[in-house]
RNA sequence: GGCGGCAUGGCCAAGUGGUAAGGCAGGAGCCUGCAAAGCUCUUAUUCCCCAGUUCGAAUCUGGGUGCCGCCUCCA
């Protein structure tokens, strides 16, 4: 498998550190408010990683981390100040009730629990150590007996990430520079904590730690010095993985992460979507309109790196797109009734082919999609005159069984539906009245009572959101969706 | 000012030297009591523009135009 690496700016064979296991620490989310459709991407992208490389064979190790300290985190806490609550107990509460919705949210598009959660507050002491021998090596100096800060002149190699040179940069080009800096790029390891600001005991007095430090010191506890893949937003380039990649490194003399993975940006109409800019779409709001795994499909329908644009109807397209994906599944659940040995053609190995291929060539999840619409039209083909010929059913199993493959690991169409037929063993009160309706209905048209037939079609499609009425050769069918 | 990315049909989006995947929307037809679904055909002689390399370029090189991102917290 190829995967672009940051570091390199080229695509590059994916060799992991220790065979057949992968190591992967993605930046996690700070907890002070809602994920929005941004984050849904970066965790989609990585869930997809990890997925496809256990489908081929790889033990993964994922870490994620949450950032629980923060000035954001602190400054609503600030707000929820009362008698009987410290500072730290209100940023707890904050943190943790944003880790928990966090939760909801990413359990919603399916995306698989990591291995590890870590937290900032928890990794004080890995912290303050990893502090402790930047000083001693000369990497880090401390002012006002208080304040750390990590010195980048002292880095050989500072920018190498981002393909900055120290000298092209422009710090305080935006905001002022905090004059007791060396280097204006210099960025804060230790500082102190205001009295109404949650502090823990360290060597240069009560403070808190700068916002690198807590991957740099986590991902090297969680993984070790070395780990193969470091995973994050594209913005997170510059400064935080350049920041992460000097410290853990100038403090272990070892490569901190070998491959460096980015995922793209989400714009709204010409612009970056973020929450400085205040158009985000937050998952909560989307999954009022939207089914979770319809923005999953839609996260995965263009390169994780491209940016991705949002007009109007971007997930109006997807859901017809999932729409026809499952019709095909339903169709096919009607056809395939008893078991039945799945037939390879070749035809299916040249889209298993495509398939691995595009997935090898830096995750390309487009051409995956592609891969299960081909699949789509092959499947409808078979099934296309109402039947499907007996020396053919191994076929349409054959696709289908590749389209699960795929499907699987992508993590989309994995909604069971239920399907009622005339005679289907009904097993609750719900499916006996949609059986009823359908019988009711057959009678009617049987008398060529059009009215009343399509009068009972309409009860019956009212009885549920997304539910469907399927007329065949063999019989009517009602296909839902289970909640 | 520095660094980086992108420009493919009405829309979304693959495709790094060999003659334009896939989806959505539109049109025509078949099927159908009507729907729904499905199938077939159809919508880019062409990939922002110009020049070059090559037997051959959307793909490589040079120049131009437009848009975006990073250099402050951000997935």
């Amino acid at each position: 498998m190829k995967i672009y690496n940051t570091l390199c700016r080229s695509k590059k064979d994916f060799i992991p550190l220790k065979q057949g296991h992968v190591s992967i620490y993605v930046c996690g989310v700070t907890v002070y408010d809602e994920c929005h459709l941004g984050h849904a991407r970066a965790y989609v992208v990585f869930d997809i990683l990890r997925r496809y490389l256990k489908y081929k064979g790889y033990k993964v190790r994922y870490v994620q981390n949450f950032t629980d300290v923060d000035d954001k985190i602190i400054g609503k806490a600030q707000h929820l100040f009362d008698e009987d609550k410290d500072i730290f107990h209100a940023s707890k509460d904050i943190s943790e009730c944003f880790i928990a919705r966090y939760f909801e949210d990413m359990d919603a598009l399916g995306i698989l629990r990591a291995d590890e959660y870590p937290k900032a507050t928890e990794h004080i002491p890995e912290m303050i150590e990893m502090i402790q021998v930047l000083i001693d090596k000369g990497y880090a100096y401390v002012v006002d007996d208080r304040e750390v800060f990590f010195a980048v002149n002292a880095s050989e190699s500072y920018g190498k990430l981002s393909g900055k040179k120290l000298e092209d940069l422009q710090a305080g080009q935006r905001v002022n520079v905090d004059t007791r800096k060396k280097n204006p790029l210099d960025f804060v390891l230790w500082k102190p904590s205001k009295s109404n600001e949650p502090k823990w005991a360290s060597p240069w007095g009560e403070g808190r730690p700068g916002w690198h430090i807590e991957c740099s010191a986590m991902a090297v506890k969680h993984l070790g010095e070395t780990f193969d893949i470091h995973g994050g937003g594209a913005d997170l380039v510059f400064p935080h993985h350049e920041n992460e990649i000097a410290q853990a490194e100038s403090c272990t003399d070892k490569c901190f992460a070998r491959y460096w993975m980015h995922n793209g940006f989400l714009r709204s109409g010409e612009e970056k979507m973020s929450k400085s800019l205040g158009n985000t779409l937050t998952l909560k709001k989307l999954y009022e309109d939207y089914d979770p795994e319809v923005l999953r499909f839609f996260l995965l329908t263009s390169h994780y790196r491209s940016p991705m644009h949002l007009n109007n109807d971007s997930f109006d397209k997807v859901k017809e797109q999932c729409h026809r994906g499952y019709m095909m599944l339903k169709s096919a659940a009607l056809f395939l009734t008893q078991k039945t040995e799945a037939i390879t053609t070749d035809p299916m190995t040249k889209i298993k082919d495509k398939w691995l291929n595009g997935m090898d060539d830096d995750m390309n999840t487009s051409i995956a999609v592609s891969c299960l619409f081909e699949i789509v039209l092959q499947a409808n083909l078979l099934m296309k005159s109402g039947h499907v010929a007996d020396d053919k059913r191994g076929e349409l199993q054959g696709w289908l069984e590749i389209f699960h493959e795929i499907a699987s690991v992508l993590y989309v169409f994995q909604k069971p539906y239920i399907i009622i037929g005339e005679d289907t063993k009904v097993s609750d009160d719900f499916e006996k009245k949609l059986q009823d309706l359908l019988l009711q209905r057959k009678a009617l048209r049987g008398q060529k009572d059009w009215k009343n037939a399509d009068k009972v079609r309409d009860d019956l499609l009212s009885c549920q959101k997304d539910i469907e009425l399927e007329d065949t050769s063999f019989g009517s069918f009602v296909v839902y969706k289970k909640n």
